[in-house]
DNA sequence: TATTGTTATACTCTATAACTATA
DNA sequence: TATAGTTATAGAGTATAACAATA
């Protein structure tokens, strides 16, 4: 199957195929633990800012309240995190439970793994020059940080 | 919302989160189309191998035969696409008809420009350097092309 | 036996819209 | 008015399992 000078052109399509190979690898190497990479960021995400409430976590993985939502729901019928009273009555805060620390430990060594086979051929330098590409990616003026 | 070192050292972390900014962009360029990035790519695909049948797009594309399927049939409600009598009685052989051609080669310019402002913030010799260094991303022995 | 297309069905992930409670 | 959570509903995209026709 033929892949014309269109589709090889374009970074997009590149950084497509990437991403599918990466994630398929991060999926299977998570198989035993019925949790996709994007459930995992957020157990991470929560870890690392405990007592975030349920839109500060979707803004972070780029969903909205109500995938959110139902992300939360999953993490928390399987006891891996909580919802915490929150700084208002309308908010929650998010809380990583023990068992859910440590199966986060487990996942993060798996795919650290994975992600180690799928970059054996690049280089520590070679990985540092792609990361440093891979996010000057975006528009103009990407507002790097703007707390004004 | 901090993002603390385990996701930041994961590569596919980073890959997944440049081709979510790269293909939302990509998708609202398109958006005078009702057509994804991936059915602009099948288009393509089809475009470049005319007279493929529709598991060959699936594999091209990472889909089974069941979604590709589906996908032919969108793109040929469309009449973007047309099945044709194939090499066997059970093969379909794929063409895109004019109108495809026609918007494809629209979508095209509005993805190509999309793609372009997406990436302005590199050189040309930073963007070979990308693609060469992605396109060593996978598994050790990737099998660059076996045809034996 | 193996392969292609097809169909039915279901699952995952996400979104929109509306509602409630709170601010 | 605006925001957080929630719920119901829907859509896109994909997969599996089965079947018929053909190879």
């Amino acid at each position: 199957m033929k892949q014309g000078s269109d589709l090889q052109t374009l970074v997009g399509y590149r950084v497509q195929q990437a991403n599918l190979l990466m994630e398929t690898d991060a999926r299977a190497a998570l198989g035993d633990f019925d949790l996709s990479p994007a459930k995992m960021t957020a157990l991470i995400l929560i870890r690392d800012n405990p007592g975030c409430d349920q839109t500060a976590l979707g803004r972070a993985l780029s969903i909205n309240r109500s995938s959110a939502m139902k992300l939360v729901n999953i993490l928390a019928d399987k006891g891996l995190v909580e919802r915490r009273p929150g700084r208002d009555l309308r908010t929650n805060a998010l809380a990583l439970l023990p068992e859910g620390a440590r199966q986060l430990e487990t996942m993060l060594a798996a795919v650290r793994q994975s992600d180690a086979r799928m970059t054996q051929r690049l280089s520590a330098d070679e990985l540092a020059t792609l990361h440093g590409l891979l996010v000057r990616l975006g528009p103009a003026s990407a507002a790097p940080d703007d707390d004004s």
